[in-house]
DNA sequence: GGCTTTCGATACATCGATGTATCCAATACA
DNA sequence: TGTATTGGATACATCGATGTATCGAAAGCC
């Protein structure tokens, strides 16, 4: 048997070997793609045989979604944490430098989750569970700028605070794409700032842009 | 051999296989993602043997790398078109209207888009090549948002033309990820417009959101 | 229309990955 | 500490994909 429901008992050893496992192919995972990886390679990289594997994963699916889920829990809470920083207002352009950073932190999970967005677009039942988890971040996000609003007010272009919210997702992954490509992150924080604040202000701001 | 320079002689047939190969293999790779295709499958879906791939190339990259370039251009060319439509002045709701709809039109092309962005994201030289494509189109777009100057006003937050396009691009490739989550393409034609609304005007508009 | 060249089909050899079945060692539990 | 159970390693059988070498047929050329 391959994974155990919440009662199933988990040696130490377990919970040792499969942490070890997700971490390796985070690594193997992120430099190769997935759908360029096998099973034996994210072994060897834990250094296990796939004996281990076949004992806490049924199939190379399995683990990526286990892995995607376990990372992409742990920057939700980044966010969450970041976004809560401030007392109970909200100071926009604070918010925005400690998000970005979070964010865009690191280059490896850019790849993963984009792996990850791919093989949701194929797999309807995938897709559902990473919609949810996206809507879960963009209440988040539209439940601060909403506490914020009066003293910075929104443009009114995008509506109320969850047109907002939208559309911080969307400059995310829209910056997130140019990433990947030109691997610059600090022009890309830079560029993630400017295009939230000109999204979420209406006033105005300096701006320099000199790359491809 | 494989592939011939551009000297290298076609005989009519091999041209017509070459297309038919090409045509299937973007279905395949729709379907299924690269990564997660053989060669002998995208045969057998053109009704071909693997005899006739090899006679045209010389491996699974380098064929998916052509069919990205010839379907990438064919868009850039029909974005060059929405965008030329108008006179020497642009009417920038009608242009994003329009460009919009030949950008989101064919989700199978976006995710054989999205496949190729990963692809890159981890082979500099492929990175290099659709960096490059990516910034002839964004020059195209801040061209023509620089012959709008002063009938539409652009917010100062995103500098100069090309800031704008930038954001253009960005905000194109933040709907995409959405759209290839919910499949939803009115939405996300009347999101990615109201996006850009936003972007490049300072005006208002109105907005309706009711999707996860 | 004959001759040459090119294209694509077929057959073959090889390799790597998968999943399973079995066995030994480590851990929980009394 | 001794025993029962679980976890992981090893060995094996299988399958699918790859690349190449060879051969027949369809174009191009005169």
């Amino acid at each position: 048997m391959a994974v155990e429901g919440s009662t199933g008992r988990m040696t130490r050893r377990r919970v040792h070997t499969r942490a070890n496992l997700l971490e390796a192919a985070f690594s193997v995972f992120a430099a190769k793609g997935f759908g360029h990886v096998s099973i034996e390679e994210i072994c060897e990289a834990a250094g296990y045989s796939r004996g281990a594997f076949y004992s806490n994963f049924s199939s190379l699916d399995e683990l990526f979604f286990a892995l995607y889920r376990e990372r992409a829990d742990l920057i939700a809470e980044q966010v969450s944490g970041a976004l809560a920083l401030d007392g109970p207002d909200l100071d926009v352009p604070a918010a925005v430098d400690r998000v970005t950073d979070v964010l865009l932190l690191d280059r490896d999970w850019l790849l993963v989750k984009t792996d990850f967005l791919v093989h949701a677009a194929r797999v309807p039942e995938v897709a559902r569970s990473l919609l949810e988890h996206r809507a879960r971040l963009r209440r988040a996000i539209a439940d601060r700028l909403a506490r914020a609003r009066g003293h910075t007010a929104l443009p009114a272009v995008l509506g109320d605070a969850d047109g907002a919210a939208r559309a911080v997702v969307a400059a995310y992954d829209g910056v997130t794409t140019q990433l990947l490509l030109d691997r610059d992150q600090d022009h890309a924080r830079a560029w993630l700032k400017q295009l939230l604040t000109a999204l979420l202000t209406d006033g105005s701001g300096t701006l320099d842009h000199t790359k491809n």
